[in-house]
DNA sequence: CTGCGTGCAAACGGTTTGCAGGTCG
DNA sequence: CGACCTGCAAACCGTTTGCACGCAG
């Protein structure tokens, strides 16, 4: 149970829908995101403006990993007029209000769809910075534990396992010498 | 099995021995850190010079987690004299060599022993900052499987929970109330 | 019509880099 | 004595903020 996306796919934020297999179960919703949206507003008296609406219906359209220039860029792309102060605030509002989650990738953020998508984790490529998702229920139950072990209570977690990808494995030549530092 | 470092004790970086209980197992090592970053450095036909040696023997004095400005006002403290641009090169250096491990806790870095100290993860306090450790034998297993069934080869991996560690929870007199937001 | 929201430009803060002078090997 | 290293200052870059104008409620 996993799904990958590729760097380009992240980078470019090209429209139509990813390449790869869509696996991960999505969890029934009984809203759309964007009536979730504007409900949160309405509860914390912000305001319903185009720029916000333009924004969660771009950030909804399909399911991938983007950072904030990149879905920026993207709308800019498509014609519409949009500031980066304003990206950045409302992606801070979808996290606030459970649309999205943000991830860290080494030093910068990316964002995901949280409504209507399970908990995962994440395989980075450091070759290539493909995101594959896995799910693990196993992890959970693990948490739980160290959690209740620790008296720790758990808002949310991050684990990403960096490494190598299947595809850039491949790709490899094994041009690795043997150093000595490979064995210390 | 989990050590606690309070954000005073990261903060500060001062002398002395952490309070918490020390209950990580260590990993027998055959050298010391300073002769394993000798031993890289010469092997790298890199130089070992006077600011790279100081900086070794300051991280390696205790086990704590820190960040590069932290290290770099500690060791102003004791009267020496170092650069930010030598701290954050040598560091780099030290991750390289396998001595240290690079953690990402929001947007800046930290780092911990990783030579003579096993792999581990951990809880971040929210609102303290604090960062306990711990360690899993079933988290080591759950991601070789994971990689395995994904192909994906793995480098190093960090599994971080956020959320309100147990003390912050007995301080906090439980003042949230009901809103609809809860409940969403 | 009132005040939050937006866009611009500038600030911010951790990190990195160009360069002139210093030190290791 | 040549290459690498250090320290300074400045650049970098993702992100945030102050402020004047604009638009939602």
């Amino acid at each position: 149970m996993s799904t990958t996306f590729t760097a380009s796919e992240r980078n470019a934020m090209s429209d139509g829908h990813p390449a790869g297999g869509e696996d991960l179960p999505s969890v029934p919703v009984s809203q759309l995101p964007i009536d979730k949206f504007r409900e949160f507003l309405e509860l914390k008296k912000l305001k319903v403006t185009g720029e916000r609406m333009k924004i969660i219906e771009h950030v909804f359209e399909r399911h991938n990993h983007f950072e904030a220039d990149q879905l920026l860029q993207s709308m800019r792309d498509r014609g519409m007029r949009m500031s980066r102060p304003t990206v950045y605030r409302t992606l801070s509002l979808l996290v606030e209000a459970g649309l999205l989650r943000e991830l860290r990738f080494g030093r910068r953020s990316a964002f995901e769809h949280s409504y209507g998508y399970p908990q995962h984790e994440h395989l980075y490529c450091d070759q290539c910075g493909s995101v594959t998702e896995f799910m693990s229920e196993d992890l959970n139950r693990l948490q739980d534990e160290i959690c209740l072990k620790n008296g720790f209570q758990a808002d949310h977690r991050q684990f990403i396992v960096y490494g190598v990808c299947a595809a850039c494995r491949q790709k490899k030549t094994n041009s690795r010498g043997n150093s000595k530092l490979d064995l210390i």
